[in-house]
DNA sequence: TAAAATACCATACATTTGTATGGTAAAATT
DNA sequence: AATTTTACCATACAAATGTATGGTATTTTA
């Protein structure tokens, strides 16, 4: 089991993967630092060093951006808001519904966006299967009936986004899964961003 | 109308491009450099420096690896292949089947690959719709079962391959549209690539 | 309560990085 | 035939970058 990281590690950690989604690279110390409002870089370095001993990132020492986060499901793991989960009664979902995706090599998209893998077919009625890669930006605000990928406790989901007066819905477009309605304070709930495009590969088969 | 991109310049491109999507990060000079076993940075520099005045990229200067690459589409729009193709029947006979999209250089392929517009559901039970890219690859031999485009009389189809002993038949998944069977010397027949993708932007809606 | 970890600061320094400048040689263009 | 473009080389240099070292103050842990 890894090391927890402090608040403010988890930030930073947060930021460098947001960085190489959004910007498809990672920022220099010195862009830390800005961002964060710190006056110099070693302060950015000593907490680089002490995420990297718990083991999130690696460092390759010497060369510019060359920081690496090594736990893949970084992306899909608390981040600062859902580090204070479930205060509160957590939902009930339908555990069933829940299409878990796997993100793929940040790959930097035109539009800053990047790739999931499907899996599943609670989106076949909207032309989405199991095995489709879809283009996510996460720069968009969700509109009413947007496909988006949401973070939902530990899951990912990619389904047909409704704003609700008071709570957010989620539907499959696949009959046989019913709809999630999150309320809007729900803590460990999260948009990651909007599907913009769907590619799939004839070469591989869909799983 | 973009400058025409020297070999050299072409493959330093590609390397960009390449690097984007592996690794998810620019290179250096440096690297860029050591990768094509330049002796300084100076001669990247140049390059990119011509790549850059042809549009191709864009520069942030000082910053590290803050290379963009801007013309995406580039390798998407239609190849000689088709006109090659049409030598017989001229492109604009079926000028609705050829179209320019901005595709995610995810979808980077083969050199030669262009895309298609499909219309028509008869491919609806490959996941294929009305509206969907294909991406065709012109430079591989079909095999029985792959979904090709091939050019009929003054139309464009696409549909799944299969070769007989006589006759090549076109099948449509959709069981609404029967078989195209076309003997092998039939004058106006020609395969014109393999469809190795589907791509569907969520933004427009299916035609 | 002492020790360790955390969260900053400042300064210093070697590399890395991008870039400017100047040069050579071959190929392409005019 | 003259000029431009292309494709390299070398050197130089400022800025960016990563890192090392030392310091202060607060919080957490033992």
């Amino acid at each position: 089991m890894k090391k927890e990281l402090t608040e403010i590690q988890k930030k930073i950690l947060d930021y460098l993967i947001d960085q190489k989604v959004s910007k498809g690279i990672p920022p220099t110390l010195a862009e830390i630092a800005k961002h964060f409002g710190y006056k110099n870089r070693a302060t950015v370095q000593q907490h680089l060093q002490a995420i990297e001993k718990k083991g999130y990132i690696k460092k390759n020492p010497k060369l510019s951006r060359a920081i690496e986060v090594t736990v893949e499901e970084k992306f899909f793991i608390p981040r600062p808001i859902l580090g204070e989960v479930a205060a509160g009664n957590p939902l009930t979902i339908y555990p069933d519904a829940i299409d878990t995706v796997e993100l793929p090599t940040i790959v930097r998209m035109p539009k800053d966006s990047f790739l999931l893998r499907v899996k599943g077919d609670s989106l076949k009625d909207a032309y989405i299967f199991s095995g489709d890669i879809v283009i996510v930006n996460p720069n968009l605000e969700p509109k009413n009936g947007q496909i988006v990928v949401a973070i939902l406790d530990d899951a990912a989901v990619v389904k047909r986004f409704y704003k609700k007066k008071n709570e957010i819905e989620l539907v499959s477009e696949n009959p046989e899964y019913k709809p999630i309605v999150i309320e809007k304070k729900y803590p460990s709930f999260k948009i990651v961003g909007i599907v913009i495009g769907v590619y799939r590969s004839m070469n591989k088969k869909a799983v």
